[in-house]
DNA sequence: CGTGTGGTTGAAACTGGTCAAATTCGGTGG
DNA sequence: CCACCGAATTTGACCAGTTTCAACCACACG
């Protein structure tokens, strides 16, 4: 349903340029609520996360602070086209990081044309956290919103087991309800819906089980119901 | 208050880069409703609008199809990072573009390094749309986000005169409603108190005279008051 | 001067926001 | 291991804003 993930980079790329890039990358951890990238500094890192997950917030136009999207093992974080990081990023849990220099990578792009256009075609996460943004808020009932939000995240780090597909949110309920554009209480209600209506099943808070995939797209889909 | 206008990319080009892409362009024209670039086609094309107004339609991921944004005089539409249209393209009204071919535009993009990145930068409509759009849609009142819409446009597109900035809209009110994501009903609704409040006047349907930008900047600011 | 399209306005039903209270969860110390 | 605390979450009641459906208006066009 939404865009490729971003973890393809890796095979993307050819074994040479991914030497040239990978190289002299280091390890970096960080604890929850740290701040990993101060919005409108220099772009002079690129990261991937390793373990964890990653909260991005954008300072919109108008000087309000909102959450832009949420980034998970596997995802790049600070590939951007500008010099400036146009946003923050923090770490939701305990997050583990591979930090790349940038300037290595822009001198890979020099030597490699072409790959600078695709790395960021792949791999942009300003661009399509963006997309995939719009597309979950855009439309529908605050619960069609929260299941286009579950299916979304459930495709980039959920676990299919017997009883359904296993998603971790390690995310407050109330930055869901601010990713959404909604108030706290309402998403927590659109939860409590969505679990009578046994579409999923929430055995921690911080876990999600979609128990029927077809019903909760059905519930995402424009308006609530068909 | 929004990014600076994509129409600066000819500024952040060199005489020499300049005269290698705009050889071979051509003028094409398109009447109202025509369709210029049709969704998942290869983008071999960019388009400068030098007169009129187009639309820009997205295909969400699951189907609905929504309005992604408008692009005026001197704006940039096709120049995107993947191969493919992600969207299509439709003139609002009478539109001449000058279009390019993307092959000249990538082969500038090898002879030059960074070009190709400057131009994304500069002039990258997938993108930026699509932050305008986010700043647009969240957050606040129907009249809020009008507010905001009105102002993003007035930036792009709007002319000052004695009486106020004249803004021209050549989209309809659905469209509008579309874009922000309410019935076409609220969106009437709000041009009504805006204009009751003596922020706006609309001469025309397809015109807006900010009257009292600083009033609608706060309107348009957080939760419709303050 | 009708006709059609796009725009505005009105009234009732509904959704989501707000404020306040109740509940559950996760950790801490006894 | 259990009782307790504070934070996160859920629930309830009420209210404001939005949608919906329907009627009405205004302008451009033949």
């Amino acid at each position: 349903m939404f865009e490729p993930s971003i973890r393809q980079l890796s095979s993307a790329l050819s074994e040479e340029e991914r030497r040239l890039i990978f190289h002299g990358a280091k390890f970096v951890r960080y604890e929850p609520g740290e701040v990993i990238i101060e919005a409108d500094t220099t772009a002079g890192a690129l990261f991937h996360i390793r373990e964890g997950a990653v909260k991005i917030e954008r300072v919109h136009a108008d000087g309000r602070m909102l959450i832009a999207g949420f980034l998970f093992e596997g995802d790049f974080v600070g590939l951007c086209i500008a010099d400036q990081y146009p946003f923050s990023a923090r770490a939701l849990d305990a997050t583990a990081l591979c930090r790349f220099d940038r300037r290595t990578v822009q001198e890979a792009g020099r030597r490699f044309p072409g790959l600078e256009r695709r790395m960021l075609a792949t791999a942009s996460n300003e661009f399509r956290q963006c997309q995939d943004h719009l597309d979950v808020i855009m439309g529908g009932s605050v619960e069609s919103k929260l299941g286009r939000f579950l299916l979304m995240i459930g495709e980039r780090t959920g676990v299919s087991d017997a009883c359904g597909r296993v998603v971790s949110l390690p995310m407050r309920r109330e930055e869901i309800a601010d990713y959404l554009g909604h108030s706290l209480e309402s998403t927590s209600r659109a939860f409590s819906r969505l679990r009578e209506a046994g579409t999923i099943k929430t055995p921690h808070r911080s876990s999600v089980v979609i128990v029927d995939e077809f019903k909760l797209a059905q519930i995402a889909g424009r308006h609530g119901a068909t």
